[in-house]
DNA sequence: GTCTATAACGTGATAGAC
DNA sequence: GTCTATCACGTTATAGAC
């Protein structure tokens, strides 16, 4: 009872450790590493700049907390709706595409970040992506094996089928700032594309995964 | 003839001014703008570093100009199969997945260089983007109303079938960091992954808006 | 724990010799 | 045109007072 008490105080009077970890986690995501400056992050947080290396030592120790969560945070939600042994797999589709959506809408910076600061330094981050284990180990794997076995999909190999799923989701999030800026496009128009997404999705996989 | 035989001296023994821009290419591609020094791009021409302010006056002033041409190639070969009269929709498809994907395997950093570069200064960058001619005012966009017209297409957003074959094309590229360093995949599995996908897109396109 | 002041370093850019 | 040497500045990180 006590710690939960505190987590809620946390959120209404963040500690300057908590808000410093808060501003890094916007401005991480919102520029990259590279292009963030430790000054950024100080403004953000509201505290001064000596604080974030008391704290966290350097910004590169604090990046990596950041890049941990985010990455862990993101992969989260698929692995359990993957590895479900309850639903079939057009129900997965569905759940996936749906959590997603609202999840990225939220955040809408985080697929870029991920992707681009995984180009950066592959090797750091790589360690702690279970990526193989997700595919390969999944019960999704299996079920989409026993499908194809079926002849239910056309389609053999699995990692088609998961880019495919996955980058209807995420790709119009990554393109965001082209269509955005060419005034096709406002912001709540963008949004509304996105839930059509959510129910869309689902029928386009499901159309995809049986045609020849 | 004299200017066709400089151009073809150019590649083989290339200029100081020329072998810079190559460098900064390369570089600006695979890191990014923020994170390129420009001592990198010097050491990769194999010239001084006092050679890149001589020529270009500016890291910004190089950059605007990969910039620029990097984009304006990479929108090129699609403004003009989006607006040749001759073809059908289906074959649209055809060639746009073709192509880039052919055009996109020379040279794989491109889809997230522009699509972080974008993230990172959308302002100065969409002034040159003529997104807004590709989508409204191409010919394909007329023959996209058409069919759903003619009840051949279920999906009536042009947008909603440009965000997915542009998607299906690119996100396998720019997620490719990801599926390579999870060794579930080397770089020639991932190559015929991809030459698979040239044929694979326009029968999954054709399904999907088809759909309902 | 939090601040000010400053050190230590990296990077973009230029001056000036050749 | 091309180089070496160096400046000017911004940024990360730390020392030390409170």
């Amino acid at each position: 009872m006590k710690m939960i008490k505190n987590k809620v105080q946390a959120k209404v009077n963040p500690s300057a450790e908590e808000k410093i970890k808060e501003a890094a986690r916007t401005v991480f995501h919102k520029k990259g590493y590279a292009a963030t400056r430790t000054r950024d992050i100080a403004e953000e947080a509201g505290i001064n700049l000596a604080l974030l290396n008391y704290y966290y030592r350097s910004k590169e120790k604090l990046f990596e907390i950041i890049m941990a969560e985010t990455l862990s945070g993101f992969l989260q939600s698929m692995v359990v709706v993957l590895n479900d042994e309850k639903t079939t797999l057009e129900k997965k589709v569905q759940e996936i595409a749906s959590r997603y959506i609202d999840q990225i809408m939220e955040e809408p910076e985080i697929p870029t970040f991920i992707l681009t600061e995984i180009r950066n330094n592959p090797h750091a981050l790589l360690k702690r992506m279970p990526v193989e284990q997700i595919v390969t180990n999944s019960f999704f794997f299996k079920q989409h094996q026993k499908s194809v076995q079926d002849g239910k999909i056309t389609e053999p190999n699995p990692l088609h089928f998961l880019m495919n799923l996955i980058g209807l989701i995420i790709f119009p999030f990554v393109a965001k700032p082209l269509l955005m800026g060419a005034r096709n496009l406002d912001i709540s128009n963008f949004n509304r594309l996105m839930q059509e997404r959510k129910k869309l999705i689902p029928i386009w996989v499901k159309a995809m995964m049986k045609a020849k």
